[in-house]
DNA sequence: TATTGTTATACTCTATAACTATA
DNA sequence: TATAGTTATAGAGTATAACAATA
C-alpha cells in the first residue's frame, strides 16, 4: 500500500495528463473528434459489437456512445445493422471507409508519440501500458464487483467483463420539477 | 525506441484513462469541479503565482485560466492582489478557506485512490507516477525547449512542470511559444 | 507596439431524464 | 415490467478572437 502524498501526486499527474491527451486530439482530422476515434478504435480492436457492448468499453454513458456512433455514422465509417437475436439491438461494424479512417488516425498518432518518444525505450514504454492498462482495471473492476454475474459470459470475449446489471436505480427518486 | 503497435496501445490506454479522472471527478464537492481543484492544487504545490503561470502549469490557454481563477476566487478559496512591479498582472494567492478546501480535496481524492489501489505496491505507485511525469515532460518540452533550465534541476518527486523559468524570477520575458 | 488578463462565442464531451421499440 | 437504444437538455472544459489596461 502507499503513502498519502503518493495519491496526491498520483491524482496530480491524472489531472496533468489531460495535457498530452490534448495534444493527441489537436492533430485528429477535422471531422474526427477524440470521441469518434475512440469508436473507431474500438471497433477495430474488437470486432463487430452493439452499443451496450461499446458504451462499457468507452466507460461512458450509453446516450454519449449514441452520439458519437451517430456521427461516426453519418460519415459512412460504421454501418449499424439490427440484430436479429434481438431486434432492440444493433450490431456495429466498421466500413471499408471506417478501416480506411482507422488507418489515418493510427498513422497520425503513432506518428506523433514516435516523435515526442523518441528517446524512451520500448521497455519504458511497455512499463506505461502495462501500469495505465492496470489503473483502469483497478477503477473498473469496482463497476462490477458487486455483481454476481449469471452463468454464461453474454457474448463474446470479455477482457473486462464490466457488464453493469442494473442492481441500483434509484435515480427515479422524485420527477423533479427542473 | 518503440514500435508502431505499441505506441497504438499507448494512445489507446490515453484515451481510457479518462475514465479514472472522471470516477476522480465525481467525488469532488459539488461547487468544486476539476478546473478548480486543479488551480487550488497548484497553488498549494509551488504557492503564489501570477495567472500566466498559473496557465502555463495548467497547460491550458489563460483564457481558460482565468475563467477558472474567476470560480475559484468568487467562492473565497483564493485572493488576486495586483502585483506592483507590473500592474498588468495578478498575484495569485490561496486563502484559508482555500487551504481547508485543498485539504478536503486532498482527503477525498487520496481516500478513493486508496481504496482502489489498495493492493498496489509502494513502488508500482512511484513508477507509474514517474512515467507519466516523463510522458508530460517529453510532451510539454516541445512547448519550452529553448528554455534553458538553471544548474538544480530539482529532484525526487519535484514539481516537474513546464517551468519555463525559475520560479524566482517575476518579470517573465520568455516568447515561450504561442 | 507588445503583453497581461478578461470576456464573448463556439465546440466537444459527459450525464440525467424522458421517450420508443422491443423483449 | 424490464431492457436497448435514441434524443433533449444541461453543465463542464477548452480554444479562438476581440477587447481593456498597462508596459
Amino acid at each position: 500500500m502507499a503513502e498519502q502524498a503518493q495519491f496526491e501526486e498520483l491524482a496530480r499527474q491524472l489531472s496533468a495528463v489531460g495535457a498530452v491527451k490534448r495534444d493527441l486530439g489537436r492533430i485528429l482530422p477535422m471531422d474526427c473528434p477524440a470521441g469518434s476515434a475512440a469508436v473507431l478504435t474500438l471497433l477495430g480492436r474488437h470486432g463487430d459489437m452493439r452499443m451496450s457492448k461499446l458504451a462499457e468499453l468507452l466507460s461512458v454513458d450509453m446516450s454519449v456512445t449514441s452520439r458519437h456512433v451517430a456521427h461516426v455514422a453519418a460519415r459512412g465509417w460504421i454501418e449499424r445493422h439490427p440484430d436479429p437475436a434481438d431486434r432492440r439491438s444493433r450490431i456495429l461494424r466498421l466500413t471499408p471507409a471506417g478501416l480506411a479512417q482507422l488507418d489515418e488516425l493510427s498513422r497520425r498518432t503513432t506518428h506523433l508519440l514516435a516523435e515526442r518518444l523518441a528517446d524512451w525505450s520500448d521497455d519504458e514504454v511497455s512499463q506505461l501500458i502495462r501500469l495505465m492498462t492496470r489503473l483502469r482495471t483497478s477503477f473498473g473492476d469496482c463497476r462490477s464487483a458487486p455483481v454476481r454475474l449469471p452463468a454464461h459470459p453474454a457474448e463474446d470475449t470479455a477482457p473486462v467483463a464490466v457488464q453493469t446489471t442494473p442492481a441500483f436505480d434509484e435515480t427515479t427518486r422524485t420527477p423533479a420539477s427542473t
